[in-house]
This record gives C-alpha cells, structure tokens and sequence, in this order.
RNA sequence: GGAGCUAUCGUCUAACGGUUAGGACAGCGCCCUUUCAAGGCGCUUGUACGGGUUCGAAUCCCGUUAGCUCUACCA
C-alpha cells in the first residue's frame, strides 16, 4: 500500500468543459502537485448517448489550455492511446473489469438480479408518492416486494441492483466538510448495472464505475464537487463489499451565478471555451477559480493589500490544503476575474503578450518587426483588461476610419487645430526624440495645449478620442499612414 | 415529501468566545493626467431571523426562514 496522492478530475462528455469542473480540477490538480502526487484524467462515458469523440476532444483542450496537464488520461498526441498504467481511462472500454467485479458481488450475495421492469416500478412509485411517501426500492412500504431475495438467475432479462445495508448509519468522514451521517434507511438497493438480455451484464451505472475506477486507479483522495456528496453514502458500502480501504473523500462547495443558481450559460460565459475566447489568460483564470471558496495563506496570511492577492501557480500550490477550503458555495464575479486579468497582462513580458494576443489580430499582426509589436503592446497592455480588449485598441492601426462623427469634428478639428496639423504634416523626423521635439515646437508655434492637439488627431487618425497615447499612436501608424489619413484634414 | 449541505458588505472573503467587524473586486468622490487606462487618497454598504449558553457570541447549541444538492436503468 503506497502512499502516493492520487487525485483525479472525471468529467462526463457533455459537449462543453464546464468552469466549475475546471475549478474542481483545479482543486484536484494542486493538491497533486502539492503532495507530489499524480493526476488522473478520465473519462466517465457510461451514458452512451452523450459520449462522442467530438465531446472528448473539448474535455481533454478544455484541460490543456485551462494548464491542467495530467499524469494519467488520454493521451493528447495520441488519439486512441493512454498516458499512465492504469487504462484505459474511459469507462466505456472498461466493461469486461466492471462486469468481472459484478460477478464477484453475486457470487457473495451482495448483489442481485431485478426483474422489475420500469413499468412495475413506476406504479409502485406512485403508489408510494400517494401515501406520502418518497419510492425507495426495497425500503418503506415496498420493503420485501423486490427482488432481494429471490435468487433470480440470467435466464431472463433483468437489471442489477446491490444490496445496501439496512438500518444502522453510513457515516462519510468528509476532509472539508467534516463528519456526515446518513441514515441507511433513506437510501435504497440501488441499479448498479442497467437492464440487460438474458445471460448478459448490463452497463454499469456512475456510482458503481466510479468506485470500480478509482480503486483500480489507486485514487488516494477524491476531490469532486458538491453535488456528489450524497452519492457517497451508496458508494461507500460498495468500497466495503468489494474489499476496498476508503479513499479520502473532499467535496467542494459549488459555483453559483449571480442569481445563487448552479452557473450556467444564462449567467454569460460558462464553458471554458468562452472565457478563452474572451481573451482571458489561463493563468487568471485559474487564480480567479482557486479563490473561491479557498484563501490561500503566503506564511499564513491572507491577502492584506491588491497586490498581494495576484498569487503564481507555484504560490497556489505551496499554500494548497484541503483543510483551507470552504464549505459554502460562492457567486462566480466576472468583474473580480477581468480586475486579476488585466493586473497579469500588466505583470506579462511583452513577448508573452506578443504570442498570446496572436490568435485576437489579423494575419498582418505576424508580418510586423518586433520593435513595432513592443510598442504596440507595451502602449497598450497597461489598459486592457483581456488579450481581446487589447487586440481591439490596437485595431485602428491596420482599420483606418471610415466615418467620423460630426460632433467630434466640430469640437476637436477646429480651423487653429487643424493649421497645427498641418504643420505636423510637414515634419520630417519620425525618430521618436525628434517626433518628440517637433511636437514641442507646433504647440509652442501655435500656442495651443498638447490635450488639444492630442484629441484633434485621436479624431483624424482613428475617429474616436480614445488611443494610446499621442506619440505612441503616431509612431504605431507610421510617417506614411500619418500622412494619408491626415489629407483630407489639412 | 425524505436525506444532506449552506448562511459576514452587491460579490469574494478575514476575524484563539473579547477587533471601532479587517482586506479585495465592484460602485461613488477627489488627486494625478494627453484621451482611455494605470496609480494615489477617501467614502458608502455586512454578521438572515428568533431563542439559549456565557461576564462577554459573527464565532458554541437549538429552532425558524431561505438557497442549493441528492432522492434516475444521468453523471
């Protein structure tokens, strides 16, 4: 028994990665690195309508682009292949060690065949709902009308249903909530494997692969989401009747949108894809997700000041435990994820920003010299709160303006501003000094204020009154540019 | 209906049972200023409710209310 940490992020192929999965991955991911452990990725595709390739692709992006790398999983170079000893890691190609461990319940009596039919069952439910009483499959009112007992063999088709204890308390040592109880008597024999075809195993359901899986894998903590909690108490007799020591099980508060709802795409952006696509940083992101619910403690203390609350990866790490964590659930605030955006785009090296702002530019981003592109991005990365926003303030270097508004014209291209740009027309040094000094020279020449100047040319240049500033946006533009977007001004 | 979880500014949160209930985001105001930002300074707003225990409760206990999760042959 090795006392390696094993965590493990098991989402389901939904069609998205939701951001409150990538916070519990998150969660599950520090604490590996924190304790030098590993990371599993793996896929629960037991529910064979949802389960496409296409879904699995956005999972395992989903994951790389959010820097949640894995030790275990899919392979990402490999399609079809795995990282890890412990594959595959999608459940549908795992039947043949569900169906062996099935056959091991049975053969201790843990076990057993159901013939109910989902119409027999509907009607009892009914029937239990009548009297006031919630249906519980060979517990209440339909105590001893199941199947539990009566041997029932392959020789017809049947689901599988295990045989939870009766009476007692199952208790759950949570290592973030604390000790829960759970009453045996307000579960019931629950379907381990969904009605199958005479001599047949029929797939098995999440709470049953689920424990299957992560013993095989040798998952030391479960980390998941709240909402899992009260699935643990089925899970945890399973551990026991297949022989298995507990892992340590951890759930996390969930993700609410701002109306205390579980997030959603009502709330705005929810996949992961969106905030991407927002021009979001991974690494804001991450910050953001760590922090809720979660105060990270720098030589036990928490953030005092703005500044120390932009933490690095390797500080959320080395603060890591589950003990810090919350136990109630938190309202996602976008505003606090694009405040820590734009502090970590001010913090990033121009060349980070270069490269990251690549895929929000038009192709002539690529074909400029670098000295242009630092400008371009030391200009404008101290008043942007996303790549995208960046991208956008940076867009009227390649889109000249094509309509200006007549309110600007008036107030900011006045007759003694206008003969200032003229004369700016005719400078023949752009070198950035004697750009510099012949500024200097047209406001005193023409005894007008540079905010003047400056906001007349913000509107002849881009048509707005926004940009970077004055210098910096002339130079962006080119002595060439300049003077073509300045002829019909002068 | 049953089982479980949760409750500090609008939001994220801090507070050995003893603090003027602290910080951050957002909002508002002022300063700086070349527009927009950034930066500086300041302000507003909070212990869900009701009972206990205690010299003393945001903190411990009970109840109420509200929200959420599970209650599937979804995960």
């Amino acid at each position: 028994m090795s006392s390696l940490v094993v965590t493990r992020f098991a989402p389901s192929p939904t069609g998205m990665l939701h951001i409150g999965g990538v916070r519990t991955a998150l969660f599950a991911w520090l604490f590996a690195k924190k304790n030098s452990g590993r990371f599993i990725l793996r896929i629960e595709d037991t529910d064979t309508d949802r389960s496409t390739e296409d879904n699995i692709r956005i999972i395992e992006e989903g994951m790389l682009w959010s820097g949640l790398d894995w030790d275990e999983g899919p392979d990402p170079q490999h399609l079809g292949s795995w990282l890890g000893d412990h594959g595959p890691y999608r459940q549908i190609l795992r039947m043949d060690i569900y169906k062996s461990k099935i056959t091991e319940l049975f053969d201790q009596g843990k076990a057993y065949r159901c013939r109910c039919t989902k119409e027999s069952l509907e009607e009892r439910r009914k029937e239990s709902e009548r009297s006031g009483k919630p249906f519980q499959y060979n517990r209440g009112m339909d105590f001893g009308r199941g199947c539990r007992d009566k041997h029932h063999d392959d020789s017809l088709p049947s689901s599988v249903r295990f045989a939870m204890p009766l009476g007692g308390d199952i208790i759950l040592e949570d290592a973030i909530k604390g000790m829960i109880k759970f009453p045996s008597d307000s579960l019931d024999d629950w379907i381990i494997a969904r009605w199958s075809e005479p001599g047949e195993i029929g797939v098995p359901t999440y709470n049953f692969s689920v424990v299957v899986d992560d013993v095989a894998m040798k998952v030391s903590h479960v980390i998941r989401g709240d909402d899992h909690v009260a699935n643990t108490p089925k899970q945890i007799p399973l551990f026991e009747a297949l022989g298995y020591t507990l892992p340590v099980f951890a759930h996390v508060p969930m993700i609410l949108g701002k109306d205390k709802q579980k997030l959603s795409k009502r709330h705005g952006a929810a996949s992961i894809t969106e905030f991407k696509d927002l021009g979001f940083l991974a690494q804001a992101v991450r910050l953001t997700l760590a922090k809720l619910s979660w105060t990270p403690k720098i030589d036990g203390k928490v953030a005092e000041s703005a500044e120390e609350e932009i933490l690095s990866d390797a500080q959320l790490i080395d603060a890591f435990n589950l003990e810090d964590i919350q136990t109630s659930p938190s309202v996602f605030d976008i505003d606090k994820l694009y405040w820590i955006n734009q502090k970590l785009i001010m913090n990033s090296t121009n060349e980070f920003l270069m490269k990251s702002l690549e895929p929000f530019m038009p192709s002539v981003w690529q074909t400029q010299d670098i000295a242009w592109k630092n400008l371009a991005v030391s200009c404008t990365k101290e008043r942007s709160r996303t790549l995208k926003e960046m991208a956008q303030s940076l867009a009227f270097c390649w889109e000249a303006p094509q309509i200006f508004e007549e309110k600007l014209i008036i107030k900011h291209l006045t007759e003694s501003n206008r003969s200032a740009i003229r004369s700016l027309n005719l400078l023949e040094d752009w070198t950035p000094q004697g750009l510099r000094d012949g500024l200097d020279r047209i406001l005193f020449e023409h005894k007008i204020a540079l905010k003047d100047l400056a906001q007349a040319l913000r509107v002849a240049l881009t048509g707005g009154t926004i940009s970077p500033p004055i210098h910096e946006t002339l130079l962006l533009l080119g002595e060439e540019e300049v003077r073509r977007r300045l002829l019909r001004w002068i």
